[in-house]
DNA sequence: TTACAATATATCGTGTACGATGTATTTATC
DNA sequence: GATAAATACATCGTACACGATATATTGTAA
């Protein structure tokens, strides 16, 4: 009988790491863009939608208002979006791109590559890991309800 | 040419919605125990090892003194590791596993199935996703020299 | 043996991440 | 139409995560 709280038969654990490894990969790019990772993937969310509201955007992050407000307010501050009270319902915050933060994208077009090339996966591989990762998010929110 | 800045072309996004997920999951589990996931972690090294120091700690959770050092003081007022400096080399800061926290491990035994239990791959699936993990892990490293 | 480099840890500041709670607004129920 | 429930966000406190820097100790080379 293996044991099962051993380190090398953890699967969260390598998880962990690739996770906050992959990001250290993006940090030295983001940095010149004055974004941080979680920042980057609201841009990216934004590039995709130019508009949305905390509680769309968490759905999609995995992320709640405690965390994405003051972020939020940070990509305010630098320019790159606006946060605006809906009229139709003032509960909601309208999170909106900015041009400056629009033109951000094209500073980013190589960001993938890059980061791509560290982790440096075959196609294969990628789209596996994909697949499972996916499973994985799904078996999760499923267990939820 | 597809958009490698859309979200769902992602990999690492993925990957840390999942890293975030399982670790939301160890929680309440974790939670009755008093510790965090990355106390936990923590803990499972010292349960292989019983004696370390922070270098060699950090050097397999890829974490470094600013993380740790805090980290490892809250673990001790908890009563779990003790903390003293090397005689050899007084730069050391010594790690050991008290009795207390030595005994936390019968606790801990169910929490592995439980988690795999939400995560819910196949055995080829899981095994598969380990070896990505790491071969991911590797390149990383290797990339940094 | 002295002075400089290397090592190991600690401290500091910023930015998530998240449970718990507070507040304002809207919806639903009677 | 008053009121309770639900919703959407904001705020607070704790705990990482990590770059930058400080401090103490050890190793090394002239």
């Amino acid at each position: 009988m293996e044991d099962k709280l051993l380190l090398k038969n953890q699967l969260c654990f390598p998880l962990y790491l690739c996770s906050k490894e992959i990001i250290r990969k993006y940090s030295p790019l983001l940095n010149e863009l004055d974004l941080t990772y979680t920042q980057y993937i609201v841009m990216m969310y934004l590039w995709e939608n130019k508009e949305t509201n905390i509680k769309e955007l968490g759905k999609t992050l995995l992320l709640d208002s405690n965390t994405l407000t003051p972020l939020l307010k940070k990509l305010e501050s630098k320019n790159y979006i606006t946060r605006s009270k809906s009229n139709n319902d003032s509960r909601n915050t309208i999170i909106k791109l900015t041009e400056e933060g629009e033109s951000l994208k094209s500073k980013c077009l190589s960001i993938p590559n890059l980061v791509g090339k560290c982790v440096n996966l075959s196609e294969e591989e990628a789209k596996t890991l994909y697949t499972i990762l996916y499973k994985i998010l799904y078996n999760i929110e499923k267990e939820d309800n």
